[in-house]
DNA sequence: CTGTTAGCGCCTTCAG
DNA sequence: CTGAAGGCGCTAACAG
């Protein structure tokens, strides 16, 4: 049925194990011997099993991509951009989506193994998990993306959220607001964290104090944006301006904020990250960052491509800027 | 290093047939030996190679899944659907995105032929695509989503897009507006034709006539969007309404509007295909088509998982309702 | 019920 | 420079 390499090697009247050199661009073959086998291997229509081969060389060319949302379209982007690397040298992208959910997560590690992958590209659900050492058994490379986590040390692509934090709720503050609410991720995301800091360290460079009370946190998801929101707005002395932490969050703020007929900002401000910049197209946001997706992706391929290819290199942080994008605004009402 | 079936044989004092017998829960094995062989795999810590059960049985348990652009919303669900009940099955998901490729959907389709997946789900990037005859010959089980393909008849998941688009545009109609646009997608991609078609029978049914040069079509991205809703606008005669017939197309539209600064739905309204609901949450469109992308997802993959275990079975074409969603409106000014 | 055996398609020494 | 041969880890007859 389906046509093998000894097929090839009947036809081109050679054994086996030149198609195979021919096939793997190897030197020590005859041109005239290398032509034959690739007009039998053109005329055959001879495609290699990738499987023979990964069971041969212990091997898969599937690179692992392990997200925790792939509905966010931060996550989307570095989807793509891995894809587009990847493809590019060879390889294939096994796409697994853990949910936020530490056990998923864990299980499709597992599966991955089990598929023998090249490497795995995971931005994981929680700052710790057993499995880490599993892998780091496993030998398998490995490069981490979006949140950090604390194990050895490991390739690692995140964004500087600290900072991108710090100017966007500082804008919020020179613009004239003061009651600065907050809608974050859960702390156990290192960028829930981050972002936090960003905050704190922006209110207290700015004379104001934190109130524990404006804060709020909850899973990155629409319907807990829109919680929090609500919650905030309902308060005795109700911010005004909200820094919303997260993709999904904005949008469910948005919805709050709407939801009780307040306009954006002359009622409430909103400071936002926000990837697809697709809320800032339609000017809810004050204040936007964007972060580099993308380049996220892209650069987390690379250094896993690298590690495939030298396993000996030292792990690397790679800390991206996002880009901060500003509305006008003529402050509070 | 890695331990395999014949190191949980040799533990458990038994065959790897035995094994293998035990983890395939067939029938046939005493218990005694049943337990015997659980415990040494427990002990063992043993995984199966899938990649060795592939090549034995010529079959991965992978899906691959083609869609045309990753960054759409819309398949961003589809992919999260299809991962759900593969993973449910036992079943792996490689993802792949064709961006509208026809040549790149064709790698991809032999890309995922080498893997021996047991499926395929393609959303074509075009309507035909001589890779399917390839695909039929190869006898792999193949699901097609969202857009119609001319080929023999194969297992399809398509929605409503006429009856959904003459809703829409009727939609406006009724609220007053008269020179209605349209910001379609490419003809070749059968969701943009069927949406035109529903615009026309729209119009034509409350006695307006189709006006050509407010037909625009282009590829389904934003900038296409952003383009062809400008030319709109500048026409002599400006459409009072715009009807976008694909999700970022919509986006692109909202660009537009936006940076000739006209509101919506006063100066012009939009009604739009839109599966996340989040234009419609922000307030810029009239009406919006919400597309059922996860049922659309499921469905496919249960169909898939279905012809994987039943080749037999004839195929069918399941034809899912979107729904619309109205906002008020005053009418044109 | 259980073990023996023969490959699945490929790569890679090891001899020539 | 080229060919012969031995597995990679697993399953599926086929014998017992």
């Amino acid at each position: 049925m389906t046509v093998t390499i000894e097929d090839v090697a009947r036809r081109a009247g050679v054994s086996t194990a030149t198609v195979s050199r021919v096939i793997a661009g190897k030197p020590y073959v005859r041109d005239v011997l290398r032509i034959r086998v690739q007009d039998a291997i053109q005329a055959l229509n001879y495609r290699p099993s990738r499987v023979a081969r990964s069971l041969r060389v212990q091997r898969s060319s599937i690179i692992g991509l392990i997200i925790s949302d792939i509905q966010n379209p931060f996550f989307t982007s570095v989807v793509r951009a891995v894809e587009d690397v990847a493809q590019q040298q060879g390889f294939s992208v096994m796409l697994c989506n853990s949910d936020e959910c530490p056990e998923k997560e864990a299980a499709y590690i597992d599966l991955l193994l089990d598929e023998q992958v090249s490497g795995l590209i995971v931005s994981p659900a929680a700052s710790d998990n057993e499995i880490y050492h599993r892998l780091a058994e496993a030998q398998v490379p490995v490069v981490v993306i979006d949140r950090r986590v604390e194990s050895s040390p490991v390739d690692m692509v995140v964004a500087d959220n600290t900072q991108a934090a710090f100017e966007v709720v500082s804008h919020l503050i020179t613009n004239g607001y003061r009651r600065i609410g907050a809608v974050l991720g859960v702390p156990n995301a290192s960028t829930g964290a981050e972002r936090y800091e960003g905050y704190v360290r922006a209110l207290t460079a700015h004379g104001i104090e934190v109130d524990p009370t404006r804060v709020r946190r909850g899973m990155p998801r629409s319907n807990f944006g829109h919680t929090l929101t609500l919650e905030l707005l309902r308060l005795d002395n109700p911010p005004d301006a909200i820094f919303t932490g997260n993709n999904l969050l904005t949008i469910g703020a948005l919805r709050a904020i709407d939801e009780l007929g307040l306009r954006i900002p002359e009622d409430v401000a909103l400071a936002a990250f926000d990837e697809m910049e697709w809320m800032f197209l339609v000017k809810p946001a004050l204040t936007v960052v964007a972060q580099p997706t993308y380049a996220m992706g892209k650069k987390a391929a690379e250094l896993l491509l690298q590690r495939i290819a030298d396993p000996s290199r030292p792990p690397q942080e790679i800390l991206l800027q996002p880009t901060i994008k500003v509305h006008e605004s003529s402050g509070p009402k």
